[in-house]
DNA sequence: GGTGTCGATGTGACCGTGCACACGCAAGGA
DNA sequence: TCCTTGCGTGTGCACGGTCACATCGACACC
């Protein structure tokens, strides 16, 4: 019935010295590959390692020099397609360092849910974390609890103390929007993400920036909660409005539901109105019509961050990275007036 | 510069116990919720707790107890949208728990890479294992090994020595050809996923059972690669042909592919032919046509499976769930003929 | 030939917890 | 009164690594 508890005890660093000879230590340092051993004896401990299926106890490991090669994942955005990827791109690279990863999502970003995690992260002496909240709050909460061990974060913000990183996203947004200009545009609506959210602000500001250099003038933005629902509304909503002829999306979601209200509304994209999204998920390029977006590279944005993540770790020089390049991609639901 | 390794020695139980005026076993008892301990000297201690902002140490704990309070989710599915929301569900119900989760992705299912992961993981000494790896060959693999520890898959596994649960897709597969049916299709095509994929086998079983039920012509499946892209090419291929009436999608992202590829054809849906997908991703509702489908409750399966595995983890009673029930999500995509 | 340096290896302590066991004491039964 | 039982608590060791230090021989240098 029980047989996890009569597996037999495991062998250690002491069962392999003593079947290679050596002590335990000798071992210790094959492992560790430290410099002055002799090869005949490396080949010795090699030998007795792989007899017995040594593993090395990784609790063990970290009891005694207090780093546990891991790194936690914060993260308060489940399920969405940037972040998910993001995250995969950091599990990548960090197992390609040796370090395992142990991922942490928010239920809500009160301060008391994110000091919790941050707590119990630094229970499991994660070595560091990678924040993915984007939510402006978290980084108030972040930066008020002065948190004791590096982190990197993967959005824009400003005064955080932790490094941090992102797409260059104000310039993908400038793009978008200097793209539905190109194309004669003159009154353009902006379909922003939630008030907290940085990159809610950021794409603003792109949106805003691209306007302002053009002299068109702007609109206020109709604040979104990123989900297709939310667009489809917003859709039938714009539907009644006639003063615009396109709508820069903050991200595909919300531009895909904006395509089915219009639909619903009898509004013809791009016939009538042009619309351009953000991040440029899978199926931007088959919906109807298909999606003018910008694409941006989630998993090379997480491989950089455990780069500077482990960098700051190891007291290595943290590497500097320009902002990550957006592409702009042009597709059927933007067209020339 | 080196900030971190000057950090003073964090409080132990014995800083706590010296506070306190007890012995350090017994803040362990309080730490335990061991039950014979008097109410007074509990109190005493977690003054000195909260006095020091102790935290117990997790690698000492894992190192004597040779339990991690981790689980491990060992996946080959990276991005999509099903696994990674059951991915959520696992993560939510394992903290809940007070388990942590170190998250491993694969990049090739090769026995070898598998074997490393499952060692990996057992090295990281995680106390049980989620496998989000529907191929057939994880599956092989994974027996052939003989894991020594507790694990779960999320697919249903003919044959795996572990438990497996998934939500029940042949009966999903299955009503969405009885809905394509009900409508009066007669010539269903069905556009598979890989042939390794145990879900794939799953969904085709239940396309042809349906239409063995009712006496139907089957056709021999197209097998796809569960990508839009692929989809797409699917469709200018199918348009070709004038044999069918309507195609069920083994997932909701090849049907998206699928319908953009009919729509560049000049064959029209659900007039010319009718489309039902599976999974009911959050764009379903909102492609064009809006993309009839089957739901399923992805979290709910990462929930069930923790449950399961701790309960194998504890020696418990495991519990019975009877297959998840999926839901015929009826929209635009499939209509009548 | 004495002394210092360096390479290769061994010895013992220590990291922070939980467990087995021991102990003192009070209550209850013989 | 003595023995048992159980509660509340303390003592010492074990877990499996790494680190600081000791040891020992070979070699170079003066």
């Amino acid at each position: 019935m029980s047989s996890a508890s009569e597996r037999a005890r495991l062998p250690s660093i002491r069962d392999v010295a003593r079947l290679a000879g050596v002590s335990h230590q000798t071992v210790s340092r094959v492992l560790n590959d430290h410099p002055s051993i002799r090869p005949e004896t490396k080949a010795k401990v090699l030998d007795a390692i792989a007899v017995l299926d040594y593993r090395p106890n990784f609790a063990a490991r970290a009891l005694v020099t207090s780093k546990s090669n891991m790194l936690g994942i914060l993260s308060a955005t489940i399920g969405e397609f940037g972040p998910t990827s993001s995250i995969a791109g950091i599990e990548d690279a960090a197992r390609e360092e040796g370090y395992s990863v142990s991922t942490l999502n928010l239920a809500d970003t009160t301060p008391e849910a994110i000091g919790n995690a941050v707590r119990q992260l630094s229970r499991e002496q994660v070595d560091g974390i990678v924040v993915l909240a984007p939510q402006v709050r978290v980084f108030h909460v972040l930066r008020g609890m002065s948190v004791d061990m590096p982190f990197v974060t993967l959005q824009t913000a400003s005064g955080s103390d932790g490094v941090s990183l992102s797409a260059d996203q104000v310039a993908g947004a400038r793009a978008a929007t200097e793209h539905l200009i190109s194309l004669g545009h003159s009154d353009i609506l902006h379909l922003a993400g939630p008030q907290d959210w940085i990159e809610a602000e950021s794409r603003m500001r792109g949106y805003l920036d691209g306007l302002r250099e053009a002299d068109l003038p702007t609109f206020p933005p109709i604040r979104g909660d990123w989900t297709a629902d939310f667009g489809y509304f917003a859709g039938k909503e714009l539907s009644l409005r006639r003063d615009f002829t396109a709508v820069f999306a903050a991200n595909d979601l919300m531009a895909i539901g904006l395509l089915h209200g219009f639909r619903d509304s009898g509004v013809r994209v791009p016939h009538d109105v042009s619309v351009i999204g953000f991040d440029d998920i899978p199926v931007a390029a088959h919906v109807a019509p298909t999606l003018s977006t910008v694409h941006q590279d989630f998993p090379e944005l997480g491989r950089r961050a455990v780069r500077i993540l482990l960098a700051q770790i190891r007291g290595e020089q943290v590497p500097e990275f320009g902002p990550l390049q957006t592409i702009l991609r042009a597709r059927e639901s933007a067209a020339s007036r």
